[in-house]
DNA sequence: GAGCCGTGGTT
DNA sequence: TAACCAAGGCT
């Protein structure tokens, strides 16, 4: 079944096949009356629009995700119309969400998907892995909801979940650790149906209820088994989260010289960018850092644009 | 493994 | 208001 590499003795492994027990039903069947009608979620959905909203469900909230997701599928229906398309389109339609790359790298994965895979998004999560953009996560969230295969989808959601309920902890670590991918694993039902309902309802379970700040046990089905609400809810204990302060950094920069050029017919000479940021090395360091991401194109006489190719 | 990479809503 | 947070990936 679950049987990790490294054996664990007989009673600990028959704890952990209580626990999941207690938690497999309660959660699928929480998920089956309050899951959010998402368009990814839908039948008609496809894996292209699956592995869609993944990229752009990157850290960036549902709520802005979904006009973006709706206008682009609209525009480019099957990887391979994408793949036609100019990367710098694809910058242009991201609009945004932030982290421009992902329009890029969603870009370059379909012209993968075009030249390597006949236009199907591959079923494999190795392939899947394969791709720009595509990391164990989303590998394993577009093989499980696409496919509906048995994998561990560890989501942020999906660890403050696990944190909780199973290690009785209110945030998980900041960085994914080998534990929580062999929690994830050891708590991974073995029929795939039930596996792949699982990963999204936990993940919803997580986005809904069971969320950051406010969590809302009253309406959690595992309440009664959460060892972090047992424990008496302590509060999180060693280094507080790293916040990245955005002011004056040079993703700022970044953002407003990309957004000149998103809403740009022609390119853009240089003075006009030059204009969006007064200190002139940081500008200078920015816009050169973009174009090395190729997320921006350099042209003869100082002038500026998305990417042709 | 730490740092970097956007953006906007919420507290 | 500054900080936190949102279905991560890559170097």
């Amino acid at each position: 079944m679950t049987a990790p590499t490294k054996p664990t003795s007989h009673a600990q492994a028959d704890a952990q096949e209580t626990v999941s027990d207690d938690l497999h039903a309660p959660v699928i069947d929480w998920f089956e009356d309050n899951a959010r009608d998402l368009p990814w979620r839908r039948a008609d959905a496809g894996p292209w629009g699956v592995m869609v909203s993944e990229f752009m469900l990157q850290q960036t909230p549902v709520s802005r995700v979904l006009p973006v997701y709706e206008q682009w599928l609209a525009r480019w229906p099957r990887p391979a119309d994408l793949a036609e398309d100019a990367p710098g389109e694809a910058v242009r339609a991201w609009g945004r969400l932030g982290y421009p790359r992902r329009a890029l790298r969603l870009h370059g994965a379909a012209v993968a998907i075009t030249e390597r895979h006949g236009g199907d998004v591959p079923t494999e999560h190795a392939q899947l892995l394969a791709l720009p953009g595509i990391g164990e996560y989303t590998a394993a969230a577009v093989a499980s909801f696409a496919y509906g295969q048995r994998h561990a989808v560890l989501d942020t959601n999906v660890r403050r979940v696990f944190a909780r309920a199973v290690t009785g902890v209110q945030y998980p670590p900041n960085a994914t650790t080998a534990a929580e991918r062999k929690l994830a694993r050891a708590l991974l039902p073995d029929d795939e149906r039930t596996a792949s309902l699982w990963a999204a309802a936990s993940m919803e379970l997580g986005a809904l209820v069971c969320t950051a700040k406010n969590e809302s046990c009253v309406r959690c089905p595992i309440a009664a088994q959460c060892a972090w609400r047992l424990g008496g809810k302590p509060a999180h204990e060693g280094p507080p989260r790293r916040g990245q302060t955005y002011a004056g950094t040079d993703r700022q920069v970044r953002g407003r010289l990309l957004a000149v050029l998103r809403e740009a017919v022609a390119p853009v000479p240089q003075s006009v960018l030059d204009r969006v940021w007064d200190e002139p090395v940081q500008r200078a360091r920015a816009l050169d850092g973009l174009v090395a991401d190729g997320l921006v194109e350099p042209l003869a006489g100082g002038l500026y644009r998305l990417p042709l190719s």
